[in-house]
DNA sequence: TTGGATATATCCATATTGGATAAAAGGAAG
DNA sequence: CTTCCTTTTATCCAATATGGATATATCCAA
């Protein structure tokens, strides 16, 4: 492995990681984000609004999200949207890198199948 | 999915689904317990003393490992080795599938290249 | 036998999350 | 247009989870 692969090496908290992720194809405002969630986890995990709103804060405050206007069409003007950054999206990345290494082990050690 | 996947359904502690995974090949004790997870995630997590005999208690009474003696060979005595129960496996099983299923969003999202 | 290292274990501070609650505003029904 | 229920954001506090300092005992090597 490169020597220096310490750009993004923090780890994230797990409900920021999932919120990363549930932006990663779309803008979503805040409970459109903890719905996004529930449905790519199949209902394991659930953001509760302490976590959610505090965890947006933070990562606006961190840049790895921005908040933006909300789509063309009859919006909730309640609702507000937000945005990967870039740095956000890198941050995505690394960790996704990491799940995807535990489930390498995973696989390696048959604790999963193979061939999915 | 068959309809009826509730068997191992409660999400497992991040330090519990790790001291899982590493005892999925062989038996280890504490502390080998504790070097297995940082190799296997390449230092990305380190469990501290605090979480790590804490959840190996915790984990004993909910039966997902138990106490092995010491496997042949001049093993140092204080050691105390742990090895996965059927039910500590189906729980890493299912945790696993939780894991594989998040990396198969973010490859739908191109976060992940599709070829490691 | 003496000293440093290893191993288990506990305790307390910190970090992270979940849920109750609040407040404001939208939307539907009458 | 007024009333009521829902949605949305937001904050606060309790509960959960983790990390690190510390303690104790014992092993191993010199």
């Amino acid at each position: 492995m490169s020597p220096k692969n310490i750009d993004t090496a923090a780890p994230l908290k797990p409900a920021v990681f999932h919120i990363l992720l549930a932006l990663s194809d779309n803008d979503h405002h805040g409970l459109g984000i903890a719905d996004e969630v529930e449905e790519a986890t199949t209902g394991a995990i659930r953001l509760g609004p302490g976590t959610l709103y505090r965890s947006l804060k933070e990562m606006t405050r961190d840049g790895l999200v921005r908040e933006v206007s909300a789509p063309a069409g009859g919006e909730d003007p309640r609702r507000k949207f937000y945005r990967l950054t870039r740095s956000g999206r890198a941050a995505l990345r690394a960790e996704a890198s990491r799940y995807e290494q535990i489930v390498d082990v995973a696989r390696k050690r048959a604790v999963l199948r193979e061939a999915r």
